[in-house]
DNA sequence: ATGGCAGATGGAATCTGA
């Protein structure tokens, strides 16, 4: 199986690419979900992905959203978007690496509660958990990860962020419910320290005052989680020169 | 301190992100 699984919002693939070359060299993680490649698949740097020693499948979108897997092992019985629910935008894309089903996932932003982008955003997350639902049915060894862009509960604020958006409650109820299904918060399967944050806002000077969230997160089922050796967000290519917003967060498994 | 940043598009100003 996979040793290890990470996600990572590049927020342009196109720019992150060294940071992303540069991170694959030193972490090896054998399986990378990407959101925000910002790109269409034709725009994919496969030959460096390749050369990098990574299969890659993509469900790319010009402008904005686009999300990828790369693996060591090649991904198998590729699905892209959740079935039945029509969206414009690229925020999913599934596959079967090993004997691990991972799911790879985008999700909207919201913008602000109450507006029509947040009604889409709970509408998104209730086909999720609707299909998710079936999938975990199928496969007893599940990953959802990605780019939540909701921060399941205080501890994964800074003390000082105020309600809205990515926090509200409706936001949190959803996340609640994922669990329920039966999927279990890799981080949070540890002992963490506190302020442990995946993102940080480019303004304010946020990333020096450690003013993040968490929402970049991996949930996995019960038979994945008992394997479980390690979950941490790896800070480093935060601190380089045109940084992604997001770090990267890596599980490593037994 | 919720802005004042960053990326894409297009070739300036606007949209989006979170």
């Amino acid at each position: 199986m996979a040793q290890s699984v990470a996600t990572w919002n590049v927020n342009s693939l196109k720019v992150r690419l060294p940071h992303l070359l540069e991170w694959l060299e030193r972490a090896q993680p054998d399986v990378v979900c990407l959101q925000e490649l910002k790109c269409e698949d034709s725009a994919v740097p496969r030959d460096a992905i390749a050369a990098a020693g990574y299969h890659v499948v993509t469900h790319g979108q010009k402008t904005y959203n686009g999300v990828a897997i790369l693996s060591r092992e090649e991904a198998r019985d590729i699905q892209r978007n959740i079935p039945g629910f029509t969206d414009p935008q690229s925020r999913i894309i599934a596959a079967t690496v090993g004997e691990t089903r991972v799911v790879c996932a985008y999700f909207p932003n919201g913008q602000a509660v109450g507006s029509d982008k947040y009604a889409y955003k709970l509408e998104w997350l209730a086909a999720l958990t609707l299909w998710l639902r079936g999938e975990l049915e199928r496969h007893p060894r599940l990953i959802l990860t990605g780019d939540f862009n909701i921060a399941p509960d205080e501890r994964d604020t800074h003390p000082d962020w105020k309600d809205g958006i990515l926090v509200s409650p409706p936001e949190r109820e959803a996340f609640r419910a994922l669990l329920d299904l039966g999927l279990g918060d890799a981080f949070r399967h540890f002992e963490q320290p506190e302020r442990i944050y995946s993102w940080w806002d480019y303004r304010m000077n946020a990333w020096r005052r450690n003013f993040g969230l968490r929402i970049d997160h991996l949930l996995v089922t019960p038979a994945l989680a008992e394997e479980l050796a390690s979950c941490s967000v790896d800070t480093a290519p935060r601190e380089l020169e045109r940084p992604s917003d997001h770090a990267p967060v890596i599980a490593r498994f037994l």
